[in-house]
RNA sequence: GGUUCCGUAGCUCAACUGGAUAGAGCAACUGCCUUCUAAGCAGUAGGUUCCGCGUUCGAGCCGCGGCGGAAUCACCA
């Protein structure tokens, strides 16, 4: 709170003066005061009571009492078990709201370059709907420390290569007749997708036959042709056969261009892509430099591992017998990559909870090989979206594919919109904008709220809604907001209220003092998301800046031509909450519309 | 089985990292469009925070032990 360091010294006098101790730093516990209770900021009196030698409520008597007498900034106090709520004299309200700063600029730099990787797709299917929840995270936890002052770089990685793209690329050799992305009317991630599913379902199907002639169900799958014609083919691209490359390189260029439209669409962007394909044989110089130093050793069989049991985690593999690289090995290669290209303060890997183990002993094995920079690498873990049906499997089918979802989004947005019937033109161009936007909007607000480390269902039967605690309702507020200042605007005499021009005597009313506390409190809020790397905490800020906002608006009407300066008052403070609102929107990810 | 994460209203989620009487939305019910946008507002109802013990002025949050769910423990990525 704006409050505390003034008030912190105030009190510190007061104590001093009381009980003649001196307070040390940190034993002062602020928080917003309860809405049930009178005062604007409150005291946590308990820790200080042992230091006074009395009760917690007497402790919070004598200061209160001490405070108002001696403080100008505390004009009554009232004290509720060891809670000594203070209310802060008006005047100090009015000089705190004209000392805030504009949203437009971020905070005081912190002099940190911070890598955030997200997305990290492979090129073999479409994107679903837990990408989205990853991509969402990752450039949401981007903005938002870009906005607490760091310098941030967003990476993306991109699976290009192994087994499970040979396995989409001999499928559509074997049975896609030629079939591309201008042919077909495609998108390439969804024309690739579909052979995908092709393998697996004609492979299922050479299991089967395998089995009913005899076969385990182990050897089935080790033998069955298309398997084995895919690992091949994984041979032949390592080995840079000329056709197999070639094939690669197209059917690749098709996932890119699927990618970068539903990339674009979501709203999200990297500053640099790395490609596994051109990474993957990095790692092993490291893990042959680790073999020197003897953090690891090496089987009979020539695999190469790390024994970790002394620190509660087991061995791992990092080379295979016949030399090639694991997925550790890779991470290892891009780990010591980026520290050379960008030299972090920090890097983050936003990927799934189902990785966790992967990442602690990414980190812990970069640790043991002398990386000091290991302890900056955090893994942003989060939890999966679940489906009525249960978790999402893409080789079965059962996924939310994340442009269909986008549709549904935008689809039931227009439905709705229509329905209320407020477009001049509902099927304008910039109506249909409009649609994208709010559909888009809850879509994201609906992934964003939630805690990250929390798993979260999705129910696509029920499609997301838009009334209550959804973006679409926040995106409203703003639209309204923005419509009453275009209207003041256009009202004689009713200009937003300028800075200098706000004065001790202008009357608010208690809702407003809600709203100027919670807008007060923006910073600070942004601080704790960076530190927590969580958008839902922006989210739900946002949320209750706007419903307080709709309290308020419903009670007070603003254009009121006979209390002009409390109508121009209340007309700054809807100024600056919808700009905190705007930039609460943007941060993750959401477009404020100006009209809905 | 080991490790990690989760368990809060019928449902989906909050609870400012230990603070006051655990809050919103959805669904249900009652009111409010002649009034700056009703995608809204006001109200009713809904809780043994999975269970037990402990730590202290104070526990949904911390510790221990259970129960339930998930992930992971691959020469897959």
């Amino acid at each position: 709170m704006i409050f505390e360091h003034e008030l912190g010294s105030a009190i510190a006098v007061v104590f001093k003066d009381l009980f003649g101790k001196d307070l040390t730093e940190g034993t002062l516990v602020f928080q917003a005061t309860r809405k049930e209770f009178k005062g604007d900021i409150t005291l946590v009196v308990f820790g200080l009571a042992k230091a006074a030698g009395k009760s917690p409520e007497e402790t919070g008597k004598l200061i209160g009492e001490c405070l108002v007498e001696k403080s100008k900034i505390v004009s009554s106090y009232n004290v509720i078990k060891g809670f000594l709520n203070l209310e802060i004299a008006r005047p100090e309200l009015i000089k705190a709201l004209t000392s805030i700063r504009n949203c437009d600029s971020p905070l005081p730099s912190t002099g940190k370059h911070i890598l955030v990787e997200y997305s990290s797709p492979n090129t073999n299917k479409p994107l679903h709907l837990g990408h989205i929840r990853n991509n969402l995270l990752g450039y949401s936890v981007g903005e938002i420390l870009k906005y607490a002052g760091n310098r941030v770089t967003k990476v993306n990685i991109i699976n290009d290569r192994g087994i499970h793209i040979c396995k989409s690329m001999l499928a559509w050799k074997l049975f896609g007749n030629g079939e591309t992305p201008d042919s077909t009317g495609m998108k390439g991630d969804h024309l690739v997708g579909k052979y995908y599913v092709e393998f697996d379902r004609r492979f299922r199907e050479e299991v089967k036959e395998l089995i009913q002639s005899g076969k385990t169900k182990e050897e089935a799958e080790n033998q069955a042709p298309l398997i084995s014609q895919a690992r091949t083919m994984l041979q032949k691209w390592e080995a840079a056969d000329p056709e197999t490359v070639a094939l690669w390189s197209m059917m690749n260029g098709w996932v890119y261009e699927g990618f970068d439209v539903t990339y674009k669409r979501m709203g999200v962007d990297f500053d640099k892509t790395y490609y596994e394909s051109e990474t993957y044989l990095l790692g092993k110089s490291i893990v042959e430099a680790g073999l020197e130093k003897g953090v690891l050793y090496r089987r009979d069989d020539g695999s190469v591992w790390i024994d970790m049991r002394n620190d509660g985690l087991d061995e791992k593999l990092l080379l295979r017998s016949d030399g090639t690289s694991v997925y550790m090995t890779q991470d290892l290669g891009t780990a010591v990559q980026r520290h050379q290209d960008f030299d972090f303060d920090r890097m983050i890997y936003v990927v799934g909870n189902e990785q966790d183990y992967h990442f602690k002993v990414l980190f812990h094995v970069l640790n043991k090989l002398g990386y000091d920079w290991a302890k900056r690498l955090h893994h942003l873990s989060y939890n999966m979206v679940d489906l009525p049906t249960g978790k999402m499997k893409s080789r079965e089918g059962t996924v939310v594919d994340a442009d269909d979802l986008m549709d549904e989004m935008r689809d039931e947005a227009e439905k709705i919109t229509v329905e209320l019937g407020k477009m001049e033109d509902p099927y304008s161009k910039e109506s249909k904008e409009l649609y994208e936007q709010i559909g888009l909007g809850a879509l994201k607000y609906f992934l964003l709220k939630v805690d990250p480390e929390k798993r979260m269902l999705f129910n696509p039967n029920e499609s997301i809604d838009f009334n209550g605690n959804t973006g679409p309702f926040i995106q409203y507020t703003h639209a309204r907001i923005k419509s009453v200042l275009r209207k003041a605007q256009q009202t004689p005499g009713l200009d937003v209220i300028s800075l200098e021009e706000l004065t001790p005597d202008i009357a608010i009313n208690d809702k407003e003092v809600e709203l100027i506390k919670s807008i007060l409190s923006f910073d600070e809020m942004i601080v704790d998301a960076s530190n927590r790397l969580s958008p839902a905490i922006v989210a739900n800020y946002v949320y209750e800046l706007a419903k307080t906002y709709n309290q308020f608006y419903h009670d007070n009407p603003i254009v009121d031509l006979e209390k002009l300066s409390i109508s121009r008052f209340r007309l700054y403070v809807s100024a600056l909450t919808s700009s905190t609102i705007s930039k609460c929107l943007s941060l993750i990810g959401i477009v404020a519309p100006e009209k809905m």
